[in-house]
DNA sequence: ACCTGAACACCGTTCAAGT
DNA sequence: ACCTGAACACCGTTCAAGT
């Protein structure tokens, strides 16, 4: 019907993103349909796809945001604090951040990479950006550790810490365990790391 | 149109779910639905409702099967070997398993229970189970310990090791480490077990 | 009693046609 | 050049109407 130049093409785009993302929050993922987006932002559906390849798109764009959120949410590791407490810092500060925002922390795991396609190079960057806070608190308490087994380590005991929280929160280990999540998290991330002295002979 | 007798209410139950898991295994979640079900079988979409509530509770009943043939696929404790030796049992045969049924272990894990009502006993029990062989694997390691205490440990651990292949399996994890999932979680698991006697004093 | 299949209220995505 | 919105090929689920 029209040429809009209402909104620039920068502009639209992170108009869709605001959209998404409070579609997200409102009714988590079965919420974010793009014609909801247009609708939310007064666009028709055609739109979303002159912004976006197709959904899967803007929802990586989506998860990218989170992450970054996710990022800064976290506290930042204090080399003069032990590794046990900067550790516990970094449980708490995820715990709450996904108590806090559930349904964008559900469909940044929910999601998978559609094709055989790597994962775009910006998106990996925020990922790497926050396994670094782990590497930061482990690194003083192995300082002889090649980077090779750092990342090892911190990717197992990240890898970890999320199942925990994952299982948790689809309510797979009521079953099993009345403990807190965060118990459980303790439990093995203080395990792990007592362990890890004999364990890495480095 | 027609009453038909050709299949009683059980067999069509089977029926149902045996195209369910045969889409499944083909086309992963998204090619799981009432209508390709119906078709596959030859009746229509309605009937489907005749057996089941909804999609989601086909879809309970055939994560129920899922978790059966994971149990009789996982090698049986052995008390004559070592806990790390079991324990490794356990995970080639949980990671055999997951190779060999990836789009019926990915159901497994996606779907969220609806709404806030619990998961029935009947799941529960199948979950149990499962988690009962790590019990026995974890049992002699730690004789004296609280039966409380031992499921905390088994979940913890089992949940770690679920969070390192579901995170592998959707390559959240090649960004940070090159490991093969299996010495990640070996990393994780030795050094747990190896830390816990410092951790939990029974 | 059992099964149907049309109907309702939705989807993602595309693309000829408008301005 | 930009945006539309109708169109296509799907969904889950229901329920009056058939046998």
């Amino acid at each position: 019907m029209a040429r809009r130049v209402d909104h620039s093409h920068e502009e639209l785009g992170e108009m869709i993103l605001s959209a998404a993302c409070e579609l997200v929050e409102a009714g988590g993922s079965s919420a974010l349909t793009a014609r909801k987006v247009a609708n939310t932002i007064g666009y028709s559906p055609g739109t979303i796809y002159n912004i976006f390849n197709n959904l899967d798109d803007l929802i990586l764009r989506l998860n990218g945001r989170t992450l970054e959120r996710l990022y800064l949410h976290l506290p930042r590791p204090d080399p003069d604090k032990s590794v046990e407490n900067n550790f516990d810092g970094l449980l708490r500060g995820y715990l709450e951040f996904v108590e806090q925002n559930r349904n964008l922390w559900r469909i940044l795991f929910d999601h998978r990479p559609s094709t055989e396609e790597e994962l775009p190079e910006w998106y990996n960057d925020k990922v790497s950006k926050l396994l670094g806070l782990i590497d930061r608190v482990i690194e003083p308490h192995a300082p002889d550790i090649h980077q090779n087994e750092l990342r090892e380590i911190s990717a197992a005991l990240w890898a970890g810490v999320h199942g925990i929280i994952s299982l948790a929160d689809s309510r797979k280990l009521e079953v099993v365990s009345t403990a807190a999540p965060l118990d459980l998290c303790r439990l093995l991330v203080r395990s792990f790391l007592s362990g890890l002295t004999n364990t890495v002979k480095s």
